[in-house]
DNA sequence: TCAACTTTAAGATACGTGTCCGCGATTACC
DNA sequence: GGTAATCGCGGACACGTATCTTAAAGTTGA
């Protein structure tokens, strides 16, 4: 492997090279030929070469990418609008985007995405002359429409990744709903016709997505979904998830009426909610099923573990790079592309047949 | 807020703008003249700027940063080497970090190094011209060192967070001994006098740490480090944490001797041994007590809570940002800085005095 | 109306790099 | 030793931008 740094020599360069001027001075050539040597052209001696490459080596030169762009070399970066780098999820997506970005040679500029900085991040990625940008999260929905629709305009490539819902914008998300359902069909097998929902109180469009999921699963199942659900949801946004689960399940534990399975809007509600029930001497699955949502390692974790529902972010991502690596190199698309991906329900041992009584 | 784009109109320019000239055309002045609107030059007309103003919202024209640096302008970038994107706690600190240079108004650039890749993104950060390079996490040590070694020599500023002993390096890092010694003495006071360390069986410098951190803490209660700890670890590296914590667990109790106090390598590896524990009976922390280490917010999780170690996360971003931000704008300093935070032990509900029989 | 001044426009140069071109120097072959 | 082939050199140009300098246009005052 060649390295750019030098491992045996110690030479302590006290001016560092940092153009290719300076640095055919160094060698003892002219930069035209230095030139030839770092680009692979032909009609060259194998010793002037070789002295090229070793004066790189001494000297650690690396060519100015920024004066490499101005040439006319394609930048090969992709600007990646972050809703945040703390939520499991959407870093497990942006590791695998940029893992494959990476084998491609692009670049990822990442930036985390507030609703007070978004148009500057969008115009620091332009200035950086990115060739797409993506979205991965949630966003405000009025906002990143805006921005689409001006990516759009001036054709540059984007993607919205987890984002359902944003008119002539080229999207890849999880189909929330259809998780929802598989979660409420895998219960309803079981036997159970009352379903508690924890923390579904938002209005952001990913939870109306799984809300809907619900109710049509209900309804195919021949129930009225004001009559089988339940909530009894506290604060938004939530400080920390656990206890917030766990406080949820003490509520219904004191209301005296626990429906026999909860559905939860993440994982850590439903472990949070699982615990606040074992707390207050109930059995899961016996005497309630929960099912979480995302399928994150911490499923493994409690006793008994967590159904829940995979995103499959692997195979989101490798969709999400084969919707988006041909814009960077064919002619821009007319029509938005559209996909989406089923989930995958992961059953485990917190689910289970209703009790009888 | 200035807009980049233009919210209102939605002209369809088919040919983006590029450059100054092709803006300068389309505004119909001079690109010298345009140029001194975008500058915030004096000695023009009110109307001219206004006229400018309007053409930049009309086209969204954004200046080419790599122009801009070929002038002579800051790249204001610095480059974050990361060991992974999937461990909570160095992403964490990428979050905190990246937030901290984005409030400074500095670009950061992250890349995920793998031990055959590492030359490649220093290169690649070096031909960005990076003003810092800033390596988060565990990586090979030799191969550090070099690096380090090498951007010293070229006076590229670095630092290293959370990797002790690289020499010559920058360094901000979690003072790990001194947190397993805060963790033996909490545990000694309950009158624990066995402990069980659970997956401590790898050569990475941070473990290391941590075990010399223990032996200290035991050897000053008068303890001999080989007599009073018990190791029962499985492969590494490891699959799932939370399967290999109750694996672990799960092996102490078949060989019928727990030791009264369990310390982990990390929350997750606590928090599977806890469940292994209450599977087999056993009350946590009347029966044995349990501590982990990082403060995740999974130690909210299980009953009884995480007793766990805190790695100040926050303060250790902010002792980094005050290392490296001179660095960007002084003089080079000769002599490495190194900096370590004391970590802050977590009392939660898995510990307990120990039990009398 | 003309000079003096202010405002705007245009020209030139530089930044670091790749590439093309023509010339001189070295090498290889006979 | 002569000729041709090879190789290195230096100059020139372009990329997008800022800035300095100079020229042109417009405005004011007497």
């Amino acid at each position: 492997m060649k390295s750019p740094v030098s491992s045996t020599s110690s030479k302590k360069s006290a001016t560092p090279i940092r153009s290719s001027t300076e640095f055919a001075r160094y060698v003892g050539l002219a930069r035209t030929t230095v030139s030839r040597v770092l680009n692979g052209q032909p009609g060259l001696k194998p010793k002037t070469i070789e002295r090229v490459q070793r004066a790189i080596e001494e000297t650690g030169f690396v060519p100015n990418a920024y004066a490499l762009h101005l040439k006319g070399k394609r930048t090969s970066t992709v600007g990646i609008c972050m809703e945040n780098l703390l939520t499991p999820p959407v870093v497990r997506k942006l590791a695998e985007l940029q893992r494959l970005l990476r084998e491609k040679n692009y670049t990822s500029l990442i930036e985390v995405v507030e609703p007070d900085n978004s148009d500057k991040v969008i115009r620091h990625f332009l200035s950086m002359r990115v060739e797409a940008v993506v979205f991965i999260g949630h966003f405000d929905e009025a906002q990143l429409t805006r921005q689409v629709g001006e990516l759009v305009t001036r054709s540059t490539p984007h993607l919205v990744i987890d984002h359902i819902g944003i008119r002539g914008a080229n999207t890849v998300t999880l189909d929330r709903a259809k998780g929802m359902h598989a979660v409420v069909d895998h219960l309803y097998d079981f036997g159970h016709r009352t379903f508690g929902l924890l923390a579904f109180n938002s209005q952001a469009r990913s939870v109306l997505e799984r809300t809907r999921g619900i109710a049509e699963a209900v309804a195919a199942h021949g129930l009225v979904f004001e009559q089988c659900t339940l909530a009894l949801d506290g604060s938004f946004p939530r400080a920390n998830d656990f206890e917030e689960g766990r406080r949820i399940a003490q509520a219904y534990v004191e209301r005296g009426q626990v429906p026999t399975a909860l559905i939860a809007l993440n994982d850590e509600i439903a472990i949070g909610a699982m615990h606040g029930l074992q707390d207050a001497g109930l059995c899961v699955p016996k005497d309630v099923s929960i099912a979480g949502f995302n399928n994150q390692d911490i499923c493994l974790m409690p006793t008994p573990t967590l159904t829940s529902v995979d995103q499959r972010v692997e195979d989101t991502i490798n969709l999400a790079a084969e919707v988006l690596l041909p814009q960077l190199t064919e002619p821009p698309r007319q029509r938005p592309i559209v996909r989406m991906i089923d989930p995958l329900l992961v059953v485990r041992d917190s689910t289970g047949p209703v009790r009888i009584r």
